[in-house]
DNA sequence: TAATGCGCCGTGTGCGCACACGAAAATAAA
DNA sequence: TTTATTTTCGTGTGCGCACACGGCGCATTA
């Protein structure tokens, strides 16, 4: 179960070897210079006695200190983005001892260039590591294949480009966690009631990738169980800036379906809905939607709504960048695909959950 | 938001008071034979430019191997006590760089003696610091007391022994886990259903303080939302170990009460009674228990059980061990009592909890 | 006055490792 | 054979810190 500290050190493999602790480092660090002969016999010991080496020397001895690199979309105090960056925070006052510092940049999550051009400069600044938010999936992508060339290992979070160069994904399984999220809003409500489907669209038009799979989920849920037919869903496309034109847009909505008893948004702006019904005096309504930010949390205390789905994405944050550190530093394995749970929350377990993140 | 790396050293501090890096050092770990001139002086500057030690360098110069202990109950493969002893193997593997080692000792968590005599044991080691679970509330807390005057720093993990002497406590607060218990049942529960309410006794014959705890902020759900009289509750106690009489038990009060639409069991047996309901063939029954054991998670996936509430085990486990290397390397401030979040469980979600844990 | 004790302080060493430098050995070119 | 070049290897230094040791100056005692 444990075996005790592992005390073999450098100079020690150099003498069982008959050789000197520099040519041991040469193996090590694969920098050549070594005949074949004498590499082999290392490279077996250090086999044999499963050396470790010490990290702290290891770090403390290093000339370089390692560049990491994050970028986020730039964004207001009590938004989602705040979250991750929280953990990054909290990850780089960990590896700071470890000689690594880490320059953070922002872009613009509604406009593409913005993106393109911070990507450019991030590049010129020639970091080892890299953390990044595909919100734009090709040129994310694009960003990760040069990366890719110059060997500079780079990690995703919140979503997945999906494409062939990163090193290792945290995010949520939206698919899954909408189909959570169906399971929640099904749970109670009578057969027969309308439910209202609310998509926000992007400036550019579309929604995005993960909202589309949240909603396949959630969908999914109800065929799976063979209780489409028991409910009525009531699609609705609001706009993410235009207020009064949602509040409208809804208020015919009821008119047409006053069935409706329950709704659920697919990103984190379910409170300007739980704002729209608030306004309209729509009451008894099970409203579910997605992320913690300071608005959302507001609605789920006062009952506005019934249930946040949360993906942890302080969590994302930290552990994308001790990703990196664990595969630059403590070379450790990487899990390539690391979905976060889904978590629930409630008004009763909400202030539990907020406060855990320090 | 982020200042560059802090790369001032003992010795630069010593240059700008004007006295050797040893003098510095004597401050730094309180070892006197400094003037109390030169001593504040120092002081000063220490606060003035923030320093902060190099935790690698500290490490690797320490002579001393640190000796952490943990004292656990005994447990089989499956069980809950798994969960938290996965999370400390993680922190010990972390914290083996920093020169400490960890010693795990195991009590029977049925028998006092057991935890005394292996208390004992363990205040013989002398270890530099205890994570423990109190299980027996007021020997833990004399063996606190003890460690106490050793100057060792003890953390709780999952419950509270609430002694004046613990260092910090990771556990769940369970008054409001069986609030929201409260809340997750009651959700879409017609009015006028009954429901049961299992208590398990112990062998000793007592039931756990945690289990009262959840059960107070279960009815006090009830109660202050004006509940407590649209429900019928019905309350049941089963022994631990005999299956065939608490089949028997369930049985008649089924026969009493045909209006039973949903069960909570306080603890982490809650999979017992779905093999009760199992056997009766009761269905369409929502049922709510607690914990993430192997059987309570099949019972989940089998839709035998509708939710489980968790409290991250691993977690404390890990953050415990994590709070005395933070105390006795880091140096950080430690908070007291921390809470972990309520995490609700469902069959759609539980596969990215469990997986989640590696 | 010399001897002893104590408070106070500086210096030296080593933790395990990375990396620079230069030397030796082997080989190629003259 | 001599010289130049390349390959291969050993040694030395320092990362920032903890801690042991010894020394200086001053007061106390014999």
């Amino acid at each position: 179960m444990s075996n005790l500290s592992n005390k073999i050190r450098i100079i020690d493999i150099a003498r069982m070897a008959g050789v000197s602790p520099g040519t041991v480092d040469r193996v090590l660090h694969n920098r050549g210079e070594v005949s074949e002969e004498k590499r082999t016999k290392i490279l077996s010991i250090i086999d044999d006695i499963q050396y470790q080496p010490n990290i702290l020397a290891r770090s403390l001895a290093r000339k370089k200190t390692l560049r990491f690199a994050s970028l986020l979309p730039e964004y207001h105090p009590g938004e989602y983005w705040e979250a991750p960056e929280k953990g990054i925070d909290k990850a780089q006052t960990e590896i700071r001892n470890y000689n690594i510092v880490l320059e953070k940049l922002y872009y613009n999550q509604f406009n593409v260039q913005s993106f393109v051009s911070v990507s450019e400069k991030l590049l010129n600044t020639n970091p080892d590591a890299v953390l990044l938010t595909p919100t734009f999936r090709n040129e994310a992508a694009a960003l990760m294949g040069q990366l890719h060339t110059r060997n500079i290992p780079g990690v995703y979070i919140d979503s997945n480009a999906e494409d062939d160069y990163y090193l290792s994904y945290f995010g949520q399984h939206s698919y899954q966690s909408g189909y959570a999220a169906a399971r929640l809003l099904e749970n109670g409500l009578p057969h027969g009631s309308e439910v209202l489907i609310v998509r926000t669209i992007r400036t550019a038009g579309a929604s995005s990738n993960q909202t589309q799979r949240r909603e396949e989920g959630f969908m999914a849920y109800f065929q799976e169980k063979n209780l489409a037919n028991k409910y009525h869903f009531i699609h609705v496309k609001l706009s993410a800036d235009d207020h009064t034109g949602n509040l409208k847009e809804i208020e015919k909505v009821f008119k047409k379906s006053p069935g409706i008893r329950a709704a659920i948004v697919f990103n984190s702006r379910v409170y300007q809905l739980a704002d729209i019904f608030k306004k309209l005096g729509t009451t008894g309504m099970k409203l579910i939607g997605y992320d913690l930010s300071g608005d959302n949390v507001s609605c789920l205390k006062n009952e506005l709504v019934s249930f946040l789905i949360a993906q942890r994405p302080e969590d994302q944050g930290y552990q994308g960048i001790m990703a990196l550190c664990n595969r630059l530093v403590f070379n450790k394995e990487i899990k390539r695909i690391n979905y976060m749970p889904i978590d629930i929350l409630t008004r009763e377990n909400i202030d539990y959950y907020v406060n855990y993140i320090d």
